[in-house]
DNA sequence: CTAGAAATGCGGCAAATTGTCACGCTTTAA
DNA sequence: TTAAAGCGTGACAATTTGCCGCATTTCTAG
């Protein structure tokens, strides 16, 4: 990665603007050109009139415009080196989405290390260089639990149901971290 | 699939006999020659002097142990068309498996009829069934802990380091989920 | 406007999980 | 061939979670 010859460009396909502001950023940070996208439309005009070498594409749950725009960019240029990133992740779209051509699908939160260590993988290669350390399982979790509030509008007794836990639990998790990050 | 002409081979991989006996059975019933093998090397054997159709390759163990078969089957005949099926399901086993070549990849419990639609799977023209809820929380931990796991080679003290939890509770929680799921 | 439904924030207790230490036994490295 | 690291296991205390109930406070229709 980091090419010695110009910045890499980079396409980010995100309907959430925060989102996309904060991972454009670090990535722009790690000496990546970004653009980002707001749907599919914007996404394939912008890869028409300069195919990116990269592209990260947000899986959100609006509709499956995520996975048919795979094949759509890659139509425009194969060598697009795309990756998939969805809090919704299953193992049936990522089997599909690998199918139809990304190079790597990974479930949020994933931070920009995680994803640059993605988009630079090899098919089955299993020594593949691996730099950035995981997260703890208490800050995967809480992590995750932000984002399920967040799509629930802060509604804790949904969010518990969502995620399987009884909501007396996630009302003292979120008591007990009142603020880290 | 239901071949019109003549039966199709199948070559089953799996470590357990009585399971690899019960679906073998089901396949047998639906149609297909079947032939078992309890192991990579008798696998390749048989594919060797007679590759077959079709494969399904149970992965036992977590880490890429049966991973490694699938590039060597599709050495010997790349029309191979390989389905994994496992226990230990997580995203990034699934991922890499898509990449080495297999079709599909499914998690237990499987009836045959599953594992027939998805041998009969062609690549990404069925609609992609999006599942739009978000992980558990135990779901979640499982395929954070799969993937870091991954990284460290199955080393189990490394990855209880990293992931900031005890060895003694990664390891219970090894023991306790793969008989779920 | 108002009754019923849903959500919230507690307290408490039993059940389940986790942290921790200890021991013997393989691997792996030096 | 040692020393260091890893693995599997048992046991027991410390926490956490599941699950009850209940008093308030929002919604959400009718």
């Amino acid at each position: 990665m980091t090419a010695a010859a110009g910045p890499s460009s980079l396409l980010l396909v995100d309907d959430d603007p925060t989102f996309c502001r904060v991972l454009g950023l670090a990535l722009n940070r790690r000496g990546f050109a970004v653009v980002t996208a707001h749907g599919s439309a914007a996404a394939l005009e912008h890869a028409r009139i300069d195919p990116p070498e990269y592209a990260i594409v947000d899986l959100n749950l609006a509709g499956d415009f995520g996975l048919g725009l795979i094949p759509d960019l890659l139509a425009l240029d194969p060598a697009i080196r795309i990756v998939v990133l969805t809090g919704y992740a299953s193992i049936a779209t990522a089997v599909e989405a690998i199918k139809l051509g990304a190079v790597n699908y990974l479930a949020k939160p994933a931070d920009a290390d995680q994803i640059l260590a993605a988009l630079a993988a090899t098919a089955g290669d299993p020594a593949a260089p691996f730099n950035a350390r995981p997260l703890s399982i208490n800050r995967l979790e809480w992590e995750h639990i932000q984002r399920v509030l967040r799509d629930n509008d802060g509604n804790i007794s949904a969010t518990a149901r969502q995620l399987g836990m009884h909501r007396r639990t996630l009302q003292r998790k979120l008591a007990k971290r009142p603020a880290r990050l």
